[in-house]
DNA sequence: GAGTGGTCTAGACCACGAG
DNA sequence: TCGTGGTCTAGACCACTCA
């Protein structure tokens, strides 16, 4: 039990930091509005000088900030407060035709579909062989200018013929064609994690490396046991949600009939 | 785009940092077993004169691996190869009783109950008015001597009598009777997202407070459309994986029938 | 070229852990 | 007490952005 004396915040730092305290000093300035969305902060040598610190402990303040996702620091034009971001809420499980598993409201989808070879993680997502070839669709989702999300979806070749992809249909055009293309599904397996997202993740979605992204790997198999898709998405972990709902009444019909 | 002629590492960096660069040869030097789980490193000191930089420069590089949860730093002591981490996986929707929402394999589960009033997020949780009676039910996983998991199940107070918290029942129990006098459960809705913990559940779970979690938000429904509980877990995002299956073949019998 | 952030230095002083 | 990590300083130099 930590002495009940002090009257300070939390428990880590009996003695609050400067780091911390310019940190809340600024969260509550973006908190009531005296710093708004989109404005940029003074400099951080005018910063450091009006809070009395060196540099690099206001630059440590910032990083707070930054890793809370308050602040964006854009090299040569200054630190900015950001904007809310809208959320994104991955919807999994229970999906049927026509349910998007991402809100696709204000979003555009670049695709991007080649042909690859499996390896590593894939042979074991797929169960396939190693060098078995597969048809890798890259879809970036956008929101006005600003990445959003990132879907690897890999596809045995068989079940993605080239037509389908010289077509160079919109993102849902592909999805809703290989999904007429596919045996019907027995099983989604869906595994969520949290990690640091890879170099080529942080600069595809433009977040910094610090951040953590939620991290989807979706594995479908058809009623015969075969895995017909294996997808990987990434997701900022400052915007992102996934979301399960598991309806108990159709267990219960199933053991009433 | 950047200029192609550079033959360095990511993309990120054109002139790679000699934080990234010493970083890198530490994790080299975990991977290839050089540095085993659970040595001490040498001192800060050490290592930055051993590598020409200063010292911030080298508690720099160890702040990425700490990130990467490959080091764990102790005040006082040394920094440490962390030992390998046992996968927490959190299985989510269709749970039928006798399946565990957590491995339980090697883990004790520390419960402790309280009454609680409903407030903030609870309250649109539960759907319940603010202020009215709760049963909080305070649970956290330990593997060894190390926490591992912290869950706060909010329940009614109607539904979680006293009488379950004076018997002070181990976790299973505990769960097992609530169970039991719970009406027939329609639906769960589970929410997933990322974020750094708070201090205290930093502390609680004894994890670096930059070390993002991953938070589980479960609404339990009955068929009667009431809430009957609303969990709050929190696992260390880099231990820990949510796992839902889906099966389809439930859907299809239903369209059959 | 002026202004910005990004990285780094070579120290200082404090707080914690163990003997 | 001694060695450890935690925080901080007051600069330096480089890279990026924009006029």
């Amino acid at each position: 039990m930590p002495c009940g004396s002090c009257e300070r915040e939390a428990v880590k730092p009996p003695v609050p930091s400067r780091r911390d305290a310019i940190a809340d000093d600024l969260r509550e300035r973006i908190a009531t509005g005296r710093l708004k969305p989109g404005d940029r902060l003074p400099s951080e040598a005018h910063l450091a000088a009006q809070y009395m610190v060196s540099t690099p402990t206001l630059r440590n303040a910032l990083a707070v900030l930054q890793a809370e996702s308050l602040v964006e620091k854009v090299h040569g034009k200054g630190n900015f407060v950001r904007r809310p971001l809208r959320r994104i809420t991955y919807r999994g499980g229970g999906r049927t035709p026509g349910t998007q598993a991402v809100d696709l409201a204000p979003l555009s989808v670049t695709v991007h579909t080649t042909r690859v070879r499996a390896r590593g993680h894939l042979t074991a997502l797929l169960r396939t062989p190693t060098g078995s070839p597969l048809t890798e669709i890259l879809c970036l989702g956008h929101e006005g200018d600003r990445p959003h999300s990132l879907a690897r979806i890999y596809i045995p070749c068989d079940l993605a013929p080239a037509a389908v992809l010289r077509e160079s249909l919109p993102y849902e055009g592909v999805l809703t064609r290989l999904m007429e293309l596919r045996p019907p599904l027995a099983e989604v397996r869906e595994e969520i994690g949290v990690r640091c997202p890879t170099p080529d993740e942080a600069s595809t979605l433009r977040i910094s490396s610090a951040l953590a992204v939620l991290a989807v790997t979706r594995q479908t198999t058809d009623t015969a046991g075969r895995v017909v898709e294996a997808a990987l998405l990434v997701l900022p972990g400052d915007r992102a949600d996934a979301v399960f709902t598991t309806h108990h009444v159709i267990d219960e019909r199933l053991a009433e009939g």
